[in-house]
RNA sequence: GGUCUCGUAGCUCAGCUGGAUAGAGCAUCUGACUUCUAAUCAGAGGGUCGCAGGUUCGAAUCCUGCCGAGAUCACCA
């Protein structure tokens, strides 16, 4: 249950009351307010601006408005006071019945609390990391790839059909490079040695894969020339990377649904469809673009090229389809890829990109609106990049020096859950400094371990609730049992778990993770402080044994949080654990 | 020069899409464990929300212009 709609509901039929008794006038029932728990404690429980709105609608006094309003109101059994405050704002007391059908939904509904169905079985697509085949992933594609991890979990839990897809950039130059590079860590197999030019790639890594081609071909691709041996060469090399990449994936609690090639819309003619769609909407031409402005570049030169108009959709230049030597660009291919996630029939489509692609938004979305006919939009999250330092000091990756860090080092020395969590303690488009060092240091006080042993906790309290004989006692809880929740602490517990239904909405329909993330540490701090009572005084613990009542109504926002707990962590990725 | 992000406490960051006296963590200081886990809790100090205008009952939040940081800019991917 949500107890912010319900709220909100029941002011909505107060106003179409006052409509019909023309004490409002009718355009006040569409009026978008808000229902939210108030910053100060004094303005009440819940607390809601409908009548600062109204007044701008009706033209009165707020504050007027607020009376009516309130009138009507405090005979609300839900209610059981209404203040005016302020301006014009109604702050409530709500009932305590209420905040107890709160617990019991969450009890009764289990892991699908706050499951809104929002998707409503629609299908949903998350594309994310992408980052070319061409070797293992480093820190750097770590925060993309969890956030968007974590917004495909969040889609899923409210109820859309969730593709998670990767795509695999294997026809591009760079996979010239790759395949270049282990043919010759390949002839190296075979004792030759070799100079690996400047635009290759040198790491170690490569050197496996030459062995497990000359495993598999012996000395038969030795003597062949560039045209023969580039495509077995090629299609191994891919794959193997791609095997480094999935291992790298399951290491932070990945798991992909599809790596879509982008090679294969070369073959089966995905480009030309999708070209040709473009086509008959007279969206393509051939022309010359404008020079850049401002920037000098010396080895500009004017040239005609197969464009696409995606300035008709926003873009600040048409972008070239075709290079001079009359190849694809990268951006033809991405073109007929997201023609193909369109006739997949996704209502959804969300594209996690890293700040280094941000010149690249304008024209995907072009390019999808004129792919839809201006019926889908592709949404675009972007990750600033991470920062790197190492002691302090800033630290540059660079594959030639070998300070390169992988995503597996930094996963095998602090772990998937402090890297999934501090990857989601900050907005995506927020920079984000990453000190491998202090990341190490630290980790001991990292708030992942701070919502897990809340958790933890709770499972304890629970467990001892047992060995009392009173474990499953919260299960059958009565309303006057819950009443006997007095303290400070145990109400704005209530109110956090009654938070949650609104958390999941924002976070999933801003696809903003790091909501999610925030929740549970402060979920996990009321917790915390509810228990801590229990330190100073032992009539605050949560079991006692020679008081049942209050224990079981105590132990019921316990097995609460903890279901809550365990419900965002698995949105998280996280293990909740049980002792730690 | 264009475009896109960002600018909030000493540091790292939230801020519920326009609400009331701007909040956490770290760091500093003071206190709390014989019991359900102290990996915890309670309290104190710390702010011209980059600057200047505008929109309105009301702005950290929306608009414009500056300042500063980062990313990116045909023909790479």
């Amino acid at each position: 249950m949500n107890v912010f709609e319900k709220i909100k509901s029941e002011i909505l039929n107060c106003i179409l009351k006052l409509c019909s008794d023309k004490k409002l006038v009718s355009e006040a029932f569409y009026v978008d307010f808000s229902v939210e728990v108030p910053r100060e404690k004094a303005f009440g429980e819940l607390s809601t601006n409908v009548a600062l709105l109204l007044g701008k609608i009706e033209k009165r006094n707020p504050r007027k408005i607020a009376e009516i309003l309130k009138d009507e109101l405090k005979h609300n059994e839900m209610i059981s006071r209404v203040e005016i405050a302020g301006p014009g704002f109604l702050n409530f007391i709500i009932d305590s019945s209420l905040w107890f059908e709160v617990i019991i939904s969450c009890l009764r509904n289990g892991l699908q609390y706050g499951s809104i169905d929002a998707g409503k079985g629609e299908s949903a697509i998350v594309e994310y990391v992408s980052a070319n085949p061409t070797g293992p992933l480093h820190v750097g594609h770590m925060r993309g790839a969890i956030i968007g991890d974590v917004v495909a979990n969040l889609l899923q839990f409210v109820g859309y059909r969730v593709t998670r897809e990767y795509y695999v950039n294997d026809g591009g130059s760079q996979i010239v490079a790759l395949t270049k590079s282990v043919y010759l860590r390949y002839l190296e197999a075979h004792g030759q040695k070799v100079h690996l030019g400047k635009d290759l790639y040198p790491g170690d890594y490569l050197k496996v894969v030459g062995d497990k081609l000359k495993q598999k071909f012996g000395t038969s691709l030795v003597d062949l020339s560039f045209g023969e041996w580039f495509d077995p060469v090629s299609s191994i090399a891919v794959e193997e990377m791609l095997n480094l990449i999935k291992d790298d994936l399951v290491a932070i609690g990945i798991r992909m649904d599809n790596f879509f090639s982008e090679k294969s819309l070369y073959s089966d003619g995905t480009i030309e469809k999708s070209l040709k769609f473009l086509k008959s909407n007279d969206l393509i031409y051939e022309g010359i673009l404008p020079p850049p402005k401002g920037r000098t570049q010396s080895n500009w030169e004017q040239r005609e090229q197969l464009l696409f108009k995606s300035t008709q959709f926003g873009d600040d230049v048409d972008r070239a389809l075709k290079k001079a030597n009359g190849e694809w660009t990268y951006f033809a291919p991405d073109v007929a890829y997201h023609f193909d996630k369109l006739t997949r029939g996704y209502h959804v489509i969300v594209n996690i990109f890293g700040a280094d692609h941000a010149g690249y938004v304008k024209r995907m979305q072009a390019a999808v609106s004129a792919l839809s006919n201006g019926s889908s939009n592709l949404e675009i999250k972007l990750c600033q990049l991470v920062k790197l330092y190492k002691n302090g000091k800033p630290f540059k990756m660079s594959k030639r020096a070998g300070t390169f860090v992988l995503l597996r080092d930094v996963v095998s020395e602090v772990g998937a859950d402090i890297a999934r969590f501090v990857m989601l303690m900050r907005k995506n488009d927020a920079p984000l400094d990453f000190d491998f060092d202090k990341a190490l240091e630290e980790s001991k006080d990292n708030p992942v371990f701070y919502v897990q042993y809340a958790h933890a906790r709770a499972t304890s309290v629970l467990l001892k609730a047992e060995q009392e004989g009173m474990g499953e006692g919260y299960r059958n809880i009565s309303l006057k049992q819950f009443k006997l929740l007095s303290l400070a602490e145990e109400r704005d517990l209530i109110m956090m778990i009654a938070m949650w239904p609104k958390v999941v909405d924002l976070a999933s329909k801003n696809r903003e993770p790091h909501r999610i993330a925030f929740y549970l540490y402060d979920l996990a701090a009321c917790f915390h402080a509810v228990q801590h009572k229990g330190k100073v005084n032992p009539q605050l613990r949560f079991v006692i044994k020679e008081k049942p009542d209050i224990s079981v109504a105590r132990l019921s926002l316990v097995k609460a949080t903890k279901l809550v707990l365990s419900i965002g962590l698995s949105i998280v990725g996280v293990m909740p654990k049980d002792q730690m």
